[in-house]
DNA sequence: AGTACAATGACAACATGCTGACATAGTGAA
DNA sequence: TTCACTATGTCAGCATGTTGTCATTGTACT
């Protein structure tokens, strides 16, 4: 009953929750600067990855949320000059997502930032623990995201 | 600049991101015909593993939530019969919460969906991966804690 | 004892997430 | 082509989290 499979599984759990609050808390520090939020950062990080561009419910897709809730963010990062939306040749209503040169440049900075804050947190850490846990989780995600 | 630890460990960071959701979103589908939100079961978790009982800051501060938040919960599941406030003789203001019979029965509900639940997510698992992902887990929750 | 600092409760403003609902556009099969 | 189903944008309501502020209570040090 209390096996301690059991007992490990709802640690790891719970440390996910925790850490995935530290990890956005680290994450809006080093973006204080740049006026982003994690809201924000999520989706420049989406966006700048995506070479081919993004809509709205794609962007949604891949960072797991409502595309109600992606819309909300792009939105107001349209309004700041941030994002851009731009005819989708594939779609006449689904417009892709792009960033603006200003939002290229915040990208940038946010590079800037966020490489040594890698560097910082990983060098004594070997790679290939980093490799073990994300194999696990992925495989948990995979459990999971039906 | 892109090294493979780089990438590696932002592709971590997303899939906690990724994951915290997931477990969410399995977490209140298990506990919805009892009522319950993420909010309310880690709450409830968080008060039936301590035997001595907790003070709303000191359910924060285990949740590494913000105690305004937690404040704000608790409140509500008081007035639905879930928790009551005693008398600290500790401290005059800060009230110690406990479950009420109801919010003991709950839990055990609670329980009872879980275990089943944790069965069938770790029975391919082996222990030793749980244990070492907790651990670097743990490590990060470390770093960030401060 | 007195006093500065920390902890707590309470309230407010705000950011972010979710779901539901509705109209419209796109897609694929008969 | 037509028609059912899906995808998308939009608006609304609500749950949950954060921070800031203020008054009050506790605590610890001189």
């Amino acid at each position: 009953m209390h096996s301690p499979k059991r007992i490990l599984f709802l640690d790891l759990v719970l440390s996910i929750f925790r850490l995935n609050g530290l990890l956005i808390a680290e994450g809006d520090a080093l973006t204080e600067k740049l006026g982003l939020t994690h809201a924000r950062w999520k989706v420049i990080g989406a966006i700048a990855l995506s070479s081919a561009g993004l809509t709205v419910p794609g962007v949604a897709r891949v960072l797991g949320q409502s595309r109600q809730a992606v819309q909300r963010i792009t939105d107001v990062m349209v309004e700041d000059g941030l994002l851009v939306y731009q005819r989708n040749p594939k779609h006449k209503r689904s417009v892709l997502i792009t960033l603006t040169e200003e939002g290229n440049h915040v990208y940038n900075m946010l590079r800037e930032q966020q490489d040594p804050w890698v560097m910082e947190n990983t060098q004594e850490i070997p790679i290939e623990e980093l490799d073990q846990t994300l194999r696990l989780i992925r495989r948990l995600i995979n459990k999971f995201d039906k």
